[in-house]
Parts: C-alpha cells; structure tokens; sequence
DNA sequence: CACCCTCGAGTTCA
DNA sequence: CTCGAGGGTG
C-alpha cells in the first residue's frame, strides 16, 4: 500500500506523491488513515490515553482532508473529518442520539471488487443468497423516528451515533408522512432514507436562486443539505417563504429500518413493501436478482444510464435480501457485511490548473482555456477545458494554480466549474487576459463596440487564423481532404524562416507541389519529458514545437517525415554520431536526399481530387460569414456557379429560399475584400470550375421531386451503412431536407445506435423514428412505405 | 414577434 | 454533442 510513505504526518510535502494516486489508491489511504484517527480518539476520549502525538494525529487529519478533498467522493458523513473527536460538530440544531447506530456502508469501486466482495459474502452464507440492488442516491442521509406511527423527530446521521434534529424542516417535505399508514406498527421505530432534490428541479432551484441574487449550489446534494440545515429564526418573512418554498421541493426515499424485533418480514424486499404500505415513499428503481452476475448487470447498466434516473446517483447499494442472514453476517464496526456500495467513477473531480493560455480561433476570436494537470473524469482524460472568454474566467474567480472542480458537462464536454478555495497558498496569480495576439502580436480588441469576446483583427496575416481557415478548409464540412488536418495545417502555414510557408494563405492551396513539403519538418514535444522528438518515430505528442519556438496545439500525427531514399552503404548511425543527413538544423541540399512519406503523398493527391468536390463545398470553403453547409447548398442550387453569385445583387440574394438580407450582405461584403478574391482567383486559375456542370443558370428551381420531396428528416447516431454525412446527402438526394435539429417540422428521425438528446426529444414530440432498415424504405419508396407499417 | 434553425467554437474518443 | 448567439421564417 501506499500509506508507509505518504501518510506519516508530511501531508504538505506530498502534493506529487497525491496527483498521482489512483482513487483505489486514495482509497485504501483514507480507511487507513481513518481507522488510525478513530482509534487514537477511542483512546484518548474513553481511556484517556494518547497513542499518537498530537503532531502525528494532526498529520492524519489533515492528510485525510486532503485525499477528501482531492477525491470528493471518499467523504462520508462520518468521516473524522466531519466530526470533532467522536462528537457531532457542533451546530445550531440540537443533537439527536439515534436509537440505533447509524452504519455507513463499506465501498468498491471496480466490478472486480463488486465480484471479490459478493463471492466472500456468498461463501460466508453457505446457501443461495437473492441480491437487491438499487441506486445511490447522492443525498443526506437521514434518519425518522415514528412513535405509534407518528412522526416524532427527524435527524441527520451525523457521526452515525448523534446526529442533528432537524424535524422542523422535515416535516416540510411533502412525501414525509406525518403519520404512518395502515395499523401495526411498532411501537417505535426508526426508518433509514436520503433526502435529496430532482435533477430537474435542482435546476429550477438554482436558476429561482440566481434570479434572487441567492446563492447558487454546486450541486443537488449540497442544495439538499443547506436547505435542510436552515434556521427560519431571524429571517425576514421573505426569506422565510423562499426558505419554505425549497423545503417543499425536496425529495426522500427509504432504504431501509433501525432496530425492529422479530419483523413481520422476512427480507429486504418485503420490509420495502410494508414500507411502502405504511405510506412512505420507497424508489421504484430496486431489483432483487438471484446471483452476483446479474447484480453486476444492473450496477453496468446504470452506470451507462445515470441520466435515466430522475435524481443524482453515485453509486448502487448491492444488500442481502434475506433479512435472517443479515444477522449471521453482522456487522463490522463501521458497516454492514451484508451490504456494499459500488461507486460510480466521479464526474467532478479535482486537479490543478496549471495555467490558463488563450488560442486564437480560425475567426480571430481569441479564447483563453485552462491547462491543468492530467485526471481522469467520467471514462476519459481530461487535459484541457474552455473557459470561452475572460468574463468566465473572472466570474469562474479561478486563479492559475488553483486546484478546481473539473466535471463533464453532458458527460463529454469538460467544464470548469470553480477553485477550491480552502486549497489556496498564496502563490496563485490572476489570469489576465493578454492585450496582443499571442501568435502575431497584433493588438486584440473586440469586433464592435461592448463586445466581450476580443479578435486578432490581423485575419490575413495572422498565423493561427491562417491555419484555422486551412483547417476548415480541408474539414469535412468544407473539401473534406483527408490528410490535411490540424496538424498538417499547421505544418504548412508556419514561416520557415528565411523561406515563406508553403501556404502562407489558403489560396495557395491547390498551387501546393510536392518541393514544397521537403524543407517542413514538424517537431513534436514528448509530453513527458518536455523534450523536441521527430513525429512519426515513436507516439505523438501533444504540443508541436515549431522551428521558431512557436507553440501550437496537437492532437495527432503528421503527414511529413524526411525519409532518405536509401540507405546509404557503408555507413553506420550510431547515437553519438548521427548521420549529417538527419541534422534537423543542417543545411538542405534539394529533394534528391528526401522523398515524401506515403501519408504526404496521398494529401497531395486529395488536394487535387477535391478540386472536382460540389460548388457548395467550395463555399463553404470561403469561409463567408453565416454560410454554411445549408446557406451553400441554397445559393449553389440557385446560382449554379460562383460567377452568377457574385454577379448577383443584394436582393437577387435575398430572393433564395434561406437566405435573408444579412447573409446577401456578407456575400457582398466578402467579395470587397481583395485577398479573398485573391483565393477565389487563384482556386480557379489552378482548376477549380466553381460551377455545377449542367446548371441551368440563376434561378433554376431545385432539383426536380424525388420521393422525399417536402419532407425533414433528422438522422443521428450511427445508421447502419450511412456515414453521417452519407446519410444527410442520401435524404437530399431524395429530395428531402436533412435538419440538424429535431423540431415540430421534422417528419422523421432516422435514429441509430449511440442516438442521444435528439432522440429523446422526437419522442417527446411524438416524431416518427425509424431504424436503419426503416431510412432505407423512407429514401426508396417515400414517407407512404414507413407510415403504413410502423 | 415568436419560434425554429443554423452557425461557430471547443473537446475527446474510438 | 452541446451551447449561446443571432439569423430567417411564418
């Protein structure tokens, strides 16, 4: 384990052993750590005796926050570090001693684990054990004391012995009951639950919070928490109301009963059903299952299915149904046998921000992103996050070298969502937003008067927006040339000094000849190391060093290489002595030394395929401010060629379906530009038609009716032998129109495996979806052929 | 004047 | 894929 070294009290002194911990790692840390504070405060409390310094018991603590604090899901509610030496901490409510001890439940966090576990528990029983499985729920812990079936007092768990009465605010929350349904009832007895709010309606909590200029919660269980902890004392009756008006919101579900001698019931399973039969609301998300492999089953399921779930779960509670076995595996000191929690991996997490950089998009935008340490959250590594202009970045009150939140918005997009503050030394320093292009120096200001976002208003000159546009150039939604990607765009567009770039602009695109590419060697930094390494010898790296120091950002690898032709007799590379030919700083001495790597040879090779690709393409290409794929293909299939566009006037333009007065406005405007012309001229001086051959001319209709003609159809996910932009062109092919967005227009949605939100919504508008099998009937025989046989 | 839609940007993965 | 911004359409 890792605790010999790193838990002896230096916790200040070991940040780089804690970055590199795993959670499994961290884990075992803070049981252990825990297991040690407990002990000491056994000893000294009820036997007056210390066995630890208070130095070292001081280390153990402040160890235990920092792992907590670095892996928030490890804290528990009774973690040493929510309590003062055993005790409650102390607070405005009075504390409550519960009847019962108040277990907290032992956890794994792999399926290996699970498995570990459930075979053990198996083994121990010795005869067939039925799982029940349900859901987490990420809220507090509470726990009800009903007296003769009436609701006497509401506590929090606390330290699991004494926890906080907060039966004022509970008996506020209306799925509570005040008293209990049906008869036979004990005497007393205390029933286990969360108490925790809707996703859905911790968002309206929060945005009527923003609203009031209240303070926002970072998420529903610290809502749940705070607003159960509130004291209506000394509150304005304005206040009072609010504060009432949230305790109405919140949820509880019951998941499980204190002491109870000789119950009716025989299992878990039953207890929920007299729970539920007593009028308390218990989660319709349980299952019991006869093995640990379907147990398995429903944790991997709602792992993948979080956001199915109407509140925030964390993790699944796997229990013993029977309740009699409950009593022959026991308990240990801190938690149950016959029970365990599987936690989810987290979606927030911690880490640092090492820095915060700004990039210059294809449009001169200059955005600034976080850079932060390297951590894993919600399945992926997450290295980098937008914070979209300095005005986040200020409101985020982030500070370089902070530790922040880190979570995935939509479980793909990482968001920074604020410091940690408590974690703060003294030694971070303000970002501030620079006042030139970090890449040409230009002067950044914003496009027109009170614009937030600033722009490098050098578009032509200005090495980052010269690579955007060539990237997007080559995108898909543009040329779509394989092989030129933001790599080689780079490549190609950077100064190498004395000479020019190959491509010191987009018009040189198709004039681009395979000379060019040999003085282009592309340096990749090793991650690790920090040292320049050739690309194409080992991985790629993630950040591209250029010959004159400029950095840029990398994903993936590059087409060029110099390559000898062959290898030369007689001569051995040995490290220490390279072969002069390899010498990135040597001199070059022509093309006979070097040949193309097959990567660049086939990039070429696309550049001059794609000079045939439709006109839309090509204006896309342009870059033309609001025309995009859709406003392309309308002035393509009414013009017909680039000529009679720009021959066009402002209301020629305006009278195409799709195009209104400030998209002809940036047609117009685009072409007063002379470099832009320049492309234009240069594009079709190497062979670009810039026209669709046989078009009629302006003001052709669209083509002629096919099968879809009339109808919207959205496709998503991945259709069985569809790209997703084959599937797009195969519903216009058949004279549909392919939106983007589900909406009331849209006839069909052709959804595959992998379909997310748009699916979702179709059927919340009742939209006729169809499967892969389905959009090919829809494209051959018309929208008739899908309707009649659903 | 409402919607509804498209654009544009950022990000990571298989 | 998702969001905000801003355009176009009914």
């Amino acid at each position: 384990m890792a605790t010999s070294g790193t838990a002896d009290g230096r916790a200040d002194a070991s940040d780089e052993a804690t970055e590199s911990l795993t959670l499994e790692q961290a884990a075992d840390e803070a049981a252990l750590l825990t297991e040690r504070i407990l002990n000491a405060r056994d000893a000294y409390y009820e036997k007056d005796a210390a066995i630890y310094s208070d130095e070292e018991y001081d280390g153990y603590i402040h160890r235990l926050e920092q792992l907590e604090r670095l892996f928030p899901e490890l804290q528990s509610q009774d973690s040493p570090t929510q309590t003062v030496g055993g005790r409650a901490e102390t607070t405005l409510f009075a504390p409550v001693t519960h009847a019962e001890r108040m277990l907290s439940l032992d956890n794994v966090f792999s399926l290996d684990e699970f498995d570990a576990w459930a075979a053990k528990v198996q083994r121990d029983a010795g005869r067939h054990v039925d799982w029940l499985c349900e859901l987490k729920i990420d809220g507090l812990a509470i726990n009800l004391r009903y007296r003769d079936g009436v609701l006497v007092s509401a506590a929090t768990r606390g330290d699991g012995v004494v926890g906080e009465d907060v039966t004022e605010n509970i008996r506020r929350v209306p799925s509570i009951p005040q008293r209990l349904a049906g008869t036979g009832h004990p005497p007393l007895v205390e029933v286990r639950g969360e108490v925790y709010f809707e996703v859905a309606t911790f968002r309206e909590l929060n945005a009527m919070q923003a609203a009031e200029g209240e303070r926002v919660f970072a998420n529903p269980r610290n809502a749940a928490s705070g607003s159960l902890r509130q004291v209506g004392e000394n509150k304005s009756a304005a206040a009072l109301e609010r504060m009432h008006r949230r305790l109405k919101r919140l949820s509880m579900l019951v998941h499980g009963i204190g002491a109870w001698q000789d119950p009716p019931v025989a299992s878990q399973s039953e207890t929920y059903a007299l729970l539920k039969e007593w009028g308390l609301p218990t989660s319709t998300h349980y299952r019991v299952v006869d093995t640990a492999k379907k147990a398995a089953e429903y944790i991997a399921y709602y792992g993948e299915n979080r956001d199915s779930v109407e509140h925030e779960i964390d993790g699944v509670v796997v229990k013993v149904d029977e309740l009699a076995l409950h009593d022959e595996l026991g308990a240990t000191s801190r938690a149950p046998r016959w029970a365990i929690a599987y936690k989810y991996p987290p979606e927030q997490v911690n880490t640092k921000l090492l820095d915060i950089v700004v990039s210059i998009g294809r449009t001169g935008r200059a955005t600034p992103f976080a850079v932060m340490q390297k951590v894993r959250v919600a399945g992926s590594e997450v290295r980098q996050a937008t914070l979209h202009n300095q005005d986040v970045v200020k409101s985020k009150g982030v500070l370089i070298g902070d530790t922040v939140v880190l979570r995935k918005a939509g479980d793909v997009i990482p968001e920074v969502l604020g410091p940690v503050v408590e974690l703060r030394d003294g030694s971070e320093r303000e970002f501030v937003m620079p006042q030139t292009c970090p890449e040409c120096g230009t002067p950044l200001r914003p496009a027109k008067e009170g614009d937030i976002d600033l722009r490098c208003p050098n578009a032509r000159g200005c090495p980052a927006q010269v690579r955007g546009r060539l990237e997007h150039v080559a995108g898909r939604g543009a040329l779509d040339i394989e092989g030129l990607g933001e790599v080689a765009a780079a490549a190609l567009t950077q100064p190498m000094h004395p000479q020019q770039a190959p491509l010191p602009s987009e018009a040189g695109l198709f004039d681009l000849r395979a000379q060019d590419l040999f003085p282009i060697e592309v340096i990749v930094r090793d991650p690790e190391t920090g040292l320049p390494r050739q690309v194409g010898e080992e991985e790629p790296g993630r950040e591209l060093i250029t010959r004159d120091g400029v950095r840029l950002r990398v994903k993936t690898d590059t087409p060029f290489r110099r390559q000898r032709k062959a290898p030369l007799p007689g001569r051995e590379h040995t490290a220490s002595r390279p072969d002069p030919r390899f010498d990135p700083d040597g001199p070059f001495d022509g093309d006979d030394d070097f040949i193309l790597s097959s990567a660049a040879t086939e990039m070429l090779a696309n550049i001059e395929a794609a000079k045939s690709k439709d006109l839309w393409r090509f204006l896309v290409a342009l870059n033309v401010r609001h025309v995009g794929p859709v406003a392309a293909r309308a002035l393509a299939g009414w013009f017909g060629s680039l000529k009679a566009i720009r021959a066009a006037s402002r209301e020629e333009l305006a009278a195409v379906d799709g195009v209104g007065e400030i998209i002809a406005d940036a047609v117009l405007d685009w072409f007063e530009v002379d470099w832009h012309r320049e492309i234009v001229d240069r594009w079709a001086a190497a062979g670009v038609p810039f026209a669709i051959p046989g078009h009629p001319g302006p003001g052709a209709a669209a083509a002629a009716g096919g099968v879809l003609t009339g109808i919207t159809v959205v496709a998503t996910g991945s259709l069985e032998g569809f790209t997703r932009e084959g599937a797009q062109e195969a519903i216009m092919a058949a004279g549909g129109k392919a939106a983007s967005s589900v909406s009331k227009k849209t006839d069909f949605v052709a959804a595959g495996p992998g379909a997310g939100s748009k699916l979702t919504k179709a059927e919340e508008l009742g939209i006729p979806i169809l499967d892969a099998a389905g959009f090919k009937r829809l494209l051959a025989d018309g929208p008739d052929a899908v309707r009649e046989s659903p």
